[in-house]
DNA sequence: AAGATAAGCAACCGCGGTCGG
DNA sequence: TCCGACCGCGGTTGCTTATCT
């Protein structure tokens, strides 16, 4: 019953890859495909296990990896996306194409993670450590991370999706996501999605979680950048001071929301809430769904 | 110039879910 | 239905290179 092991990991190497490796296992992809990684190694004749193999594969000699730096736009996407998913690495990566989840998870550690740390955010919730308290109660931080659950199982299946339909079909992916996002939130899920939100809105929330302070620009950004697509964590131009403005203005109104103990003010910094979501980041900073979202946006009354 | 320290990155390890026998 | 291998993922390690003192 059952199968063999997977290796014995005897006599097997270790350690950095050579040139000649990689190039026995190129070429044995190449003519082959990888099948099983486990019997790859004996059928390549390389004194590894499957297991080497396939991380060498997919993240050194694919030939779809794009290597070097990552730009600007990658950077904060990656920022925005840990802000939605956390450190799940293989579904960030699946939205940024021929870059590995262990590369981007390599940039996190070393770059974004301390970016984020000087800016006196919290890199595993994006908000700011001087307002941890409040800030986690506050209405604003709720529907955010309502938004995040949303938002997370939508890029896994999207990835999945991705990920198959890449299999059979050579059409480009952003398109498609930009498809598949919208059919989402127009369908019953983003129904159910958005009168959740609703609800959540007329839970008891306590007056202390109204007194929303920035203590800085980047205070600011921790809640609105990252995790509503903002983009104000890796601003570095001069649309900071603008894009400031907007976040203050949605915590004022978040504010106002919480000062007043009518249920409809809730449900309207909800739904200004949501609105800053679809208004803020579609044109720049979630490019991930497609160059053409604005049309599919307006179409479907979004904007 | 040399040693110490920090940063970057490739690779390994272990876990959990899935699937085959 | 159960057991165990396979696969993919995230966390961690350790080596190499760059920078500092």
């Amino acid at each position: 019953m059952g199968r063999t092991p997977c290796c014995d990991k005897k006599d097997l190497k270790k350690g950095p890859w050579t040139p000649e490796e990689d190039e026995i296992l190129v070429e044995y992809i190449r003519q082959n495909g990888h099948g099983s990684w486990r019997s790859l190694p004996k059928l390549a004749g390389l004194l590894r296990c499957g297991k080497s193999c396939r991380l060498r594969w997919t993240n050194y000699l694919r030939p779809d990896i794009k290597r070097g730096p990552f730009t600007p736009e990658e950077e904060k996407l990656v920022i925005q996306l840990h802000g939605i998913l956390g450190n799940r690495w293989a579904a960030i990566a699946a939205q940024l194409p021929g870059r590995t989840d262990n590369e981007i998870k390599n940039l996190w550690n070393t770059h974004l993670k301390k970016r984020l740390l000087c800016m006196g955010l919290d890199p595993h919730t994006h908000e700011p450590f001087l307002t941890r308290g409040p800030m986690t109660n506050s209405p604003a931080s709720t529907v955010t991370r309502h938004m995040a659950q949303w938002e997370s199982a939508r890029l896994e299946a999207e990835a999945r999706l991705s990920r198959e339909s890449n299999l059979f079909n050579p059409l480009p992916l952003q398109k498609a996501d930009a498809d598949h996002f919208l059919r989402l939130w127009n369908s019953e899920v983003g129904e159910s999605f958005r009168k959740i939100n609703l609800e959540m809105g007329r839970s008891p929330v306590s007056p202390a979680s109204s007194s929303v302070k920035c203590e800085s620009n980047s205070a600011i950004s921790a809640e609105m950048g990252p995790s509503l697509g903002g983009s104000a964590a890796v601003a570095n131009d001069g649309d900071e001071d603008k894009e400031c403005e907007t976040y203050k203005s949605y915590f004022q109104q978040m504010a106002a929301g919480t000062e007043s103990s009518g249920s409809s003010a809730l449900e309207d910094s909800s739904d200004t809430a949501l609105q800053l979501l679809l208004d803020f980041p579609i044109n720049n900073d979630i490019s991930f769904l497609g160059g053409d979202i604005d049309q599919y946006a307006s179409s479907s009354g979004l904007v």
